[in-house]
RNA sequence: AGUCUCAUAGCUCAGUUGGUUAGAGCGCUACACUGAUAAUGUAGAGGUCCGCAGUUCAAAUCUGCGUGGGACUACCA
């Protein structure tokens, strides 16, 4: 046997031989080292961080990743892939604190932060075997041997000179800004904690619309502005936390917002006062029927508060007016602030959608507050400390939470003391409890503040228009991740926030002076080592620092240095004649995977010619959730150092949902494990479906029952292919012979047809690969392999491997299925590179040690080490392409026929009859008869002559051609082509053109716009389709009824012989019992059933030892098939 | 809240530059085929192309406004 023959389909035991294969033949290393040094393709591994299992999504990325560089190694790019892990971060330092059941604070007390970065390093390698196995049992090719590690210190010191370089180009420097604080935890939040599930619930605060009372010294101005005379006035302004409320230095009113001075009453103390908000806005806060139109005739009584506008303003005019500090106390007075407070500023951000549209800003507590103010010059008051308390100096707010943190048992809000102070001050308009939605800590279920922190930034905002010019050069799939979401994003870019107050990190290398004079960045494992002893050597530190110093040096010298904290910052060092001790935090995660370009060849210490060779990527792809983070990491970084994209392709891919389209999670039992489902659909199965169910950035509804069907469609019908392969070829013992193939000229029509299908769908996949199009060329395939290959050719094709010789014929067929098996095998492999390798193997395996000896394309012992087929342009024939397309709506169109009619296709018919309208035509249905009339079981074809007048057309306007012209009288004019009758038919074809008036106007057409087909010929049982029309001929004769006996006899002799198990080649004899319908049949087609059943002789007895009872058509009678 | 994205048959998806019977596969029903047989074919049922408005002779397709799902960014008085 030559080649292997198989039970069945087993998919998960093929990838378990394959991956062996592999593994004892390294072919991955072979796949890279044999194609050539200077033609890269590059691909960079955005590295997944090891602390957590892999699941069904992290499949979906890697497939993806994986079809592009098998792609282009094929094609021949030498493709390296190196892996990469993610190290450090907050969710390793959570995962570490959840272990060892402690908070943020008692790392440096309870736990040394030596020991705890232990417990982090090792945490975060918790799940590599996983990993690690996962990515081998996918068949994803990566590099796991010599991964780039983001802890390493080789790594840290290139992510070092980064940041030196950005240093050096003058764009970092230390800045004050707002962030999300848990006070109950004590420690900031990063916003990847903010936007875990359930951080954003509802809740009930107290909220209040203060009155600001004018200064004294500015009412002349608020007069001037409203063209009026009053004597004092009120900003209204609303607050959802009046805690901040002492923290308040401004009022931000919009420039272009118009105000109104409103004449009323205070409704808590009935007092005259009068207020100032957005006009838009009063019949939020008053209403309406109440106004009236003279100040004298504003009144109060118990229940109504009638009002008056007095004028307005733009909010421009506002500027500069100076109001009483709503709530002084010891600790807030104006003298404790740097800078200029309490007035009126204004910010773009203000709106009039709620509130009074006058802003209450407290500069500590608000992003846009802190910026708005910092515009103006308006200082800050920062009333509360980090645990989330007023401080002391605050009169009756002293000492008190601003929420309920410590759980206490009688906790009252300050918010709601607050309102009632101002109430009974005349100074709160009004007072609500209303709900909003606000973040959570999600450690301890408390309300976040937002707080003001010291960090390092990166100023991305004075590289903008680089960054937006280089993403212009990115190729982003889809497009629209690159001009939209990530292009929006560059628009309105911020400086970066680079450094964290943790541990687990990379150390920020910038040392500072106390007295912040001096600065210094180290760039380099060797320029800190020479830092330090400079700094030894210069007399200025105490003994202390300089035995640390040594002690940091010496562990280099012993090879057992740590860049990580808390090492690195006992490392003191000097520079014009000052003390510099280092910016204690670490930087952000992102900034670590963003630098993996240089930093996973430890660049520029080493590699450097590495490095050159591997920037820019030509490929990336990750999670469309990575557009602002590792994909804007990378690009962020590579714009500052080389102003250049780091990547020129991306595929950027959705998400994997339920099948429901529900996210996938634990809690609600629905997420698919790989480890589970790859062995028991295999992974090629898993690839197939994820590739050819949706394109790459839609989101993936993942339904375990469509991977099934992928197995049956695509990798069963390809399965039953290669069965029927080789059941024939191991009979006849065919082998290529590379070296002398059958001229594809010389072969079938059909054998051409598939070679042209063949090549035209290498063309397709080619081009959707190229364009990083995966979907498309997974779908091609399919449709290759099931309606072409499957369901056309083999089925058509069968006759011919039946016959008994090695004919030339039966050769080119056995060379043409070959070839379409091989080449699919090949076009498959980087999306199913299991099976694809399976399929090469098995079917090339028997001529190996030829190919290698003549030095064909055949001669490797791995499908992926192959070279990508070229595509033979001169074996596309378009117009064979079409034929066969017709013959397959032609012999459809037949058989619906016969269904409609209940005709067996065994049993045969005389003819069909085609109107055909020119020579032409009728050429074209000529070329297909012979494969229609097998398929269907038609004895002959008739043409029917335009002129005979057996059939009807019909007309129908060219929409097309007609809209332009026509314009609005398309429509009727359309109404009265499909109108026409026989006559005006018959006009339009002899003469070209046709006068029709419509509104007036006489319109001539022409034939081109008017499309005339043969829609039914009366008499016969006609079907019409896109534009074929035929029509068959269903009378029966004697002959045909016997025939049909015939068939159906052969048919019957067929099961058995199945049913028996003969062999394909035994020989039978057939007995029936006598009669005399039989023996008409068996008189006429004796010897067609004969040839077809393998039997040597038919005859009638009368005396059958085992006969069966068999029912022929109309016949009901008995036979006896005995093997010879 | 902003930005992006998606919405076509029960399910998963196609649908070219707008052009007149909106397609495929799965599933369902029925029938057939069978020297590939744990495969296959044919037919049938199944559509408010998310809604509304607009542009146009003509809209699943273009524009605007909504609704719903999802992602990201943020949380703002």
């Amino acid at each position: 046997m030559i080649y292997k023959e198989y039970k069945g389909l087993n998919l998960p035991e093929i990838e378990k031989d394959v991956l062996q294969f592999w593994e004892q033949n390294v072919i991955f290393q072979q796949s890279i080292d044999s194609r050539p040094d200077d033609k890269s393709f590059v691909f960079y591994e955005g590295p997944p961080s090891a602390n957590g299992l892999p699941g069904i999504h992290h499949v979906v990325g890697r497939t993806i990743k994986d079809i592009f560089c098998r792609y282009k190694t094929l094609q021949g790019f030498r493709v390296e892939r190196k892996g990469g892990w993610d190290t450090h971060g907050l969710p390793v330092e959570l995962k570490v604190e959840q272990e060892l059941g402690i908070t943020k604070e008692d790392i440096g007390t309870k736990i040394s932060i030596e020991e705890y970065n232990v417990k982090c390093r090792e945490t975060v390698m918790q799940f590599k075997s996983q990993w690690d196995d996962l990515t081998k049992i996918m068949g994803f090719w990566l590099d796991l041997e010599h991964p780039y590690m983001t802890f390493e210190n080789g790594y840290i010191e290139s992510v070092w000179y980064i940041i030196s370089e950005i240093y050096k180009k003058n764009l970092m420097y230390k800045g004050y800004t707002i962030q999300p604080y848990s006070p109950a935890a004590g420690t900031g939040l990063s916003t990847h904690e903010l936007n875990q599930p359930g951080s954003y619930r509802d809740v009930t605060d107290t909220t209040i619309v203060a009155c600001f009372e004018v200064e004294s010294c500015c009412i002349d101005k608020l007069n001037v502005a409203f063209n009026t005379k009053l004597e004092n006035a009120h900003f209204l302004a609303w607050t959802t936390t009046p805690w901040t409320l002492p923290s308040n230095t401004a009022l931000t009113v919009g420039a272009k917002i118009e105000y109104a001075l409103v004449a009323s009453f205070n409704p808590y103390t009935k007092a005259r006062q009068n207020f100032i908000l957005a006009k838009e806005l009063i019949s939020k806060w008053f209403k309406p029927e109440q106004e009236v139109q003279s100040i004298e005739e504003l009144a109060v009584d118990e229940k109504t508060f009638n009002y008056f506008v007095v004028g307005t303003a733009l909010g421009s005019a506002l500027k500069g007016i100076m109001y009483h500090q709503l709530l002084p106390f010891e600790a807030n007075s104006a003298d404790k602030i740097e800078g200029k407070s309490f007035q009126v500023i204004t910010g773009d951000f203000v709106t009039t959608t709620d509130g009074t549209g006058i802003v209450h800003t407290a500069p500590s507590f608000g992003v846009d507050d802190r910026k708005v103010a910092k515009e103006n010059g308006i200082g800050s008051l920062t009333m509360v400390d980090l645990e989330g308390k007023f401080i002391q100096g605050m009169g009756f707010l002293s000492g008190r939470y601003v929420k309920d943190y410590r759980d206490e048992k009688d906790y009252k809000s300050p918010d709601v003391d607050i309102a009632i102070e101002l109430k009974t001050k005349g100074l709160a308009f009004n007072v609500q409890k209303y709900v909003h939605s606000y973040p959570h800590c999600w450690r301890t279920d408390k309300p976040v503040i937002y707080y003001p922190m010291d960090s390092w930034f990166i100023r991305t905002t004075s590289v903008k228009d680089q960054l937006i010019a280089n993403n212009k050069k990115i190729n982003w799939k889809p497009e629209s991740t690159g001009t939209g979401r990530f292009g929006q994003w560059l628009e309105n870019i911020q400086d970066w926030n680079l450094t964290r107050s943790r541990f687990w990190g990379i150390p920020l290398p910038i040392w500072k002076s106390k007295n912040n004079e001096e600065l210094c960045c180290i760039g380099g494992q060797q320029d800190l080592l020479t830092h330090i002893g400079n700094a030894n050597a210069s007399g200025l530190l105490s003994a202390e620092e300089v035995v640390e110093n040594e002690k940091f040096k010496a562990d280099f010298s012993a090879g057992k240095g740590d860049l990580h904290k808390p090492f690195i910052d006992r490392v003191t060092l000097v520079q014009n004649g000052q003390v510099l001790k280092r910016e204690e935090d670490v930087i952000d995660v992102w900034f670590d995977s963003g630098s993996m370009p240089y930093a996973q060849w430890n660049y520029p210490f080493s590699n450097q010619d590495k490095f050159k060779q591997a920037y820019p990527a030509d490929f990336i792809a990750e999670g469309v959730d990575q557009t602002r983070g590792w994909f804007y990491t990378l690009h962020t970084i590579s714009t500052i150092l080389y102003d250049q994209p780091a990547y020129k392709n991306v595929v950027s891919n959705g998400l994997v949902l339920d099948k429901n389209g529900e996210k996938m999670s634990k809690r609600k039992g629905n997420v698919i494990n790989p480890f589970d489902a790859i062995p028991k659909y295999g992974a090629d199965a898993i690839r197939w479906y994820i590739i050819s169910n949706s394109a790459p950035w839609e989101n993936l509804k993942f339904d375990i029952n469509g991977v099934d069907e992928v197995k049956r469609k695509l990798f069963g019908t390809l399965y039953n292919t290669y069965s029927f392969f080789t059941l024939y070829a191991n009979i006849d013992q065919f082998v290529l012979d590379e070296m002398n193939v059958t001229p594809i000229r010389e072969r079938t029509e059909l054998d051409r047809w598939i070679i042209s299908k063949l090549n035209t769908l290498k063309k397709e996949v080619q081009e959707a690969l190229e364009n990083y199009e995966p979907t498309d060329a997974a779908r091609a395939i399919d449709t290759f392999v099931d309606r072409n290959l499957s369901n056309w050719y083999v089925r058509l094709c069968r006759r011919r491997f039946w016959k008994n010789d090695v004919s030339a014929d039966k050769r080119a067929a056995y060379e043409t299925l070959y070839e379409c098996l091989m080449t699919v095998a090949q076009l498959m492999s980087p999306i199913a590179p299991f099976f694809g390798e399976w399929l090469y193997q098995t079917l090339s395996n028997p001529l190996r040690e030829n190919a290698v000896k003549n030095n064909t394309p055949l001669r490797h012992i791995s499908v992926h080490l192959t070279t990508w087929a070229p595509i033979e342009e001169e074996y596309i024939d378009l117009n064979l392409e079409r034929r066969v397309e017709l013959a397959q709506d032609v012999s459809s169109m037949i058989l619906s026929l016969r269904k409609k009619e209940q005709i067996k296709v065994r049993q045969p018919l005389q003819k069909a009859m085609i109107p055909v309208l020119n020579e032409q035509e009728k050429m074209l249905y000529q070329s297909i008869e012979d494969i229609v009339k097998a398929e269907v079981n038609v004895k002959e074809f008739e043409y029917v002559d335009e002129n005979s007048g057996l059939f009807v057309k019909s007309a129908k306007a060219n929409f097309k051609l007609l809209g332009k012209k026509l314009g609005k009288d398309m429509a009727a004019i359309a109404k009265k082509i499909a109108e026409f009758d026989q006559n005006q038919i018959n006009q339009v074809e002899r003469e070209g053109k046709i006068n029709i008036e419509e509104g007036g106007v006489n319109y001539e057409l022409v034939k081109a716009e008017i499309e005339i087909s043969t829609s039914d010929m009366p008499g016969f049982l006609v079907v019409s389709e896109n534009g074929i029309t035929l029509a068959l001929d269903i009378s029966m004769t004697e002959d045909l009824l016997d025939e049909g006996v015939a068939r159906e006899l052969i048919n019957k002799v067929q099961n058995y012989r199945k049913d028996q198990n003969f062999n394909v080649t035994d020989r039978i004899k057939i007995n029936y019992a006598p009669e005399s319908n039989m023996d008409r049949v068996i008189k006429k087609f004796g010897s067609f059933i004969s040839t077809e059943v393998l039997a040597n002789e038919i005859e009638p007895s009368a005396s059958m030892q085992k006969p069966l009872d068999v029912e022929l058509n109309e016949i009901n009678t008995k036979i006896e098939i005995s093997k010879l």
